[in-house]
DNA sequence: CTGAAAGCGCTTACAG
DNA sequence: CTGAAAGCGCTTACAG
């Protein structure tokens, strides 16, 4: 295994200028184009040439010196195990983020990670939070001597609409399919606490406006054993539910799995419905009905929220987000 | 939503001498302790106070110009649908990094993006793929100035051993459950192609090892249909295949609907192992028998070969990974 | 420890 | 366009 190590020493700008036989600042003004500033053609092509040459690249941390921003959005991503839900909305993040000439780094505090916080070791103009941050966080940013954070105050889960949307439709369905009296299976997965306790409270409140019940508890069954699972449903079943709201498809692929140990049919005696509409949906045993989040204009929200906070602008209105129920076999 | 602008001026180095009382070396030397140079604990503890008073941190980028590096090292991951797996590996990355002093920052080429790759964009001291780059991603790497890159050369996927060991493991337990004619199934998913062939090569090596028949062909099963898993099954049956080596525990959760569906027995008459041991295995209807590789050293190994090219030193000699078969329902 | 300073490589206002 | 230069905020060698 080789290592790379061929470090030439820098090209700056000045050997630009010396390469080209124009002054340090035309090579300044060729590269940034200031407003105010023509340079005829012939000499920016020079310019260029010599640079290109040279192999020319500004030096990232001088330049951030001296413009005083560095033209990075940090992104934080909550450390839940659902990357394959959080990537869907990094897409658009970085594609809005990128045409405002800004470029996305994403961070991921880790629950035993020692590392320091990226915020604190790398210059960025904005801290951007897929939730609201918790109060010491936010002093730490502050303190890092970022000036901008978003969202701030408001924004937090509980009122992040992409959140419930996807719950709500999950009852919904169910309430359609006649099903007068549910369940809420949440995961077995701490990281997922809290996202879990909010989901629930969306699906209860959506029973509520149904007019249907829905059991409160919260009954963690991903990971756990099928025997676990096993004893869940037996329980609901016993309790006269006949339908159940999973946090997720695989807490929904464990609940008909102990459906079928316990020897219930789904959907005809308890129906299933996950969320997300990962590839496990399709692939189980009985297909899972689903529910599938639009994540994009989350994504897009996110940036756009950043680029107001570098303009000074105030955050754009909330959008409301898309959610469409995938119906297959278990409901 | 509230935007936070709380733009104080910067405080820098010299408002903290003047507030201390101490000259601008001096604070320079307490925040860095250069070797040679020691202050007294008075003057250090009247400087750090001052320091904490004013809320001072150093910026960033200032620092980065002044020292000629950032401590930042870019870690490039694989557009892979796999973050579950990745993230295993990043844990211990980031660990041994931090504990050298250096800060990590990933980086996922996507598709689609056209956002600059990031090592255009920051100022990193090395730049660590987990596999090695294309000739034109190693080109744009260098053009952006980064001295150092890791792996350069050997590296690549085909001489990965984490890449290998998994489908070694699965074909010796299928040859140990009796199997003589085994088969490959992959995934169905572009992105994942090169590994896919790489893990079926291995296997294909590991069978004629242990002189067993493994079929060439690799038939692509995870998100198609069930009818075309059923189908793949039907045909590896009728050619005499008893064993089958799955890309993943997604693709042989596939295999095993598939062969629901043609009623076939798993395992009596068609075993299925799968790969990465993912919450999926253990849920699946019947659960899937599964091989798990050890990942936390393929991170540790990447961080070393990182700081060995900091320091221009010769990379670690490659470990060998761990692997371990875990038996389930399937085989 | 101090003081005065060079230097990292860039941006950009200024007088011509 | 040029030339000479200030300034971003830091690190660090140097003479005291």
């Amino acid at each position: 295994v080789l290592v790379s190590d061929t470090r030439r020493p820098r090209v700056t700008a000045a050997d630009v200028a010396r390469e080209a036989g124009v002054s340090r600042a035309t090579v300044g003004f060729v590269m940034n184009k200031p407003a105010g500033i023509s340079i005829s053609a012939a000499t920016a092509e020079k310019v260029l040439a010599a640079a290109d040459r040279l192999g020319y690249r500004p030096h990232i941390a001088a330049q951030a010196l001296a413009r005083g921003r560095s033209n990075i959005v940090l992104l934080v991503l909550p450390d839940w195990p659902m990357e394959h839900t959080l990537t869907r909305h990094l897409e658009e993040a970085e594609r809005v983020l990128s045409d405002a000439g800004y470029s996305m780094v994403t961070y991921t505090r880790r629950a035993g990670g020692r590392a320091r916080p990226l915020w604190q070791v790398m210059d960025v103009d904005v801290v951007v939070g897929f939730t609201s941050f918790p109060v010491e966080e936010l002093k730490s940013i502050r303190a890092a001597g970022v000036a901008r954070v978003v969202p701030e105050g408001s924004f937090d889960l509980e009122h992040n609409p992409w959140v419930s949307i996807g719950a709500q439709r999950q009852v919904q369905h169910l309430v359609e399919r006649g099903h007068h009296a549910l369940a809420f299976a949440g995961p077995d997965e701490p990281r997922l606490e809290q996202l879990a306790q909010l989901r629930q409270r969306a699906a209860v409140t959506e029973a509520q406006l149904s007019g249907v019940r829905l059991m409160p508890e919260q009954r963690p069954l991903a990971g756990r054993s099928p025997e676990a699972a096993e004893a869940a449903v037996r329980l609901w079943v016993e309790a006269g539910i006949t339908g159940v709201v999973a946090f997720n498809d695989e807490v929904a692929a464990a609940v008909v799995n102990g459906a079928r140990r316990a020897g219930i049919a789904v959907p005809r005696r308890l129906a299933v419905i996950g969320h997300d509409d990962t590839p496990l949906a399709r692939l189980f045993s009985q297909a899972i009905s689903s529910v599938r989040v639009g994540t994009a204009d989350l994504g897009g929200y996110l940036a756009a929220m950043a680029l107001a906070a570098l303009d000074g602008r105030e955050a754009p209105a909330l959008p409301v987000p898309e959610a469409e129920v995938v119906v297959r076999a278990t409901t």
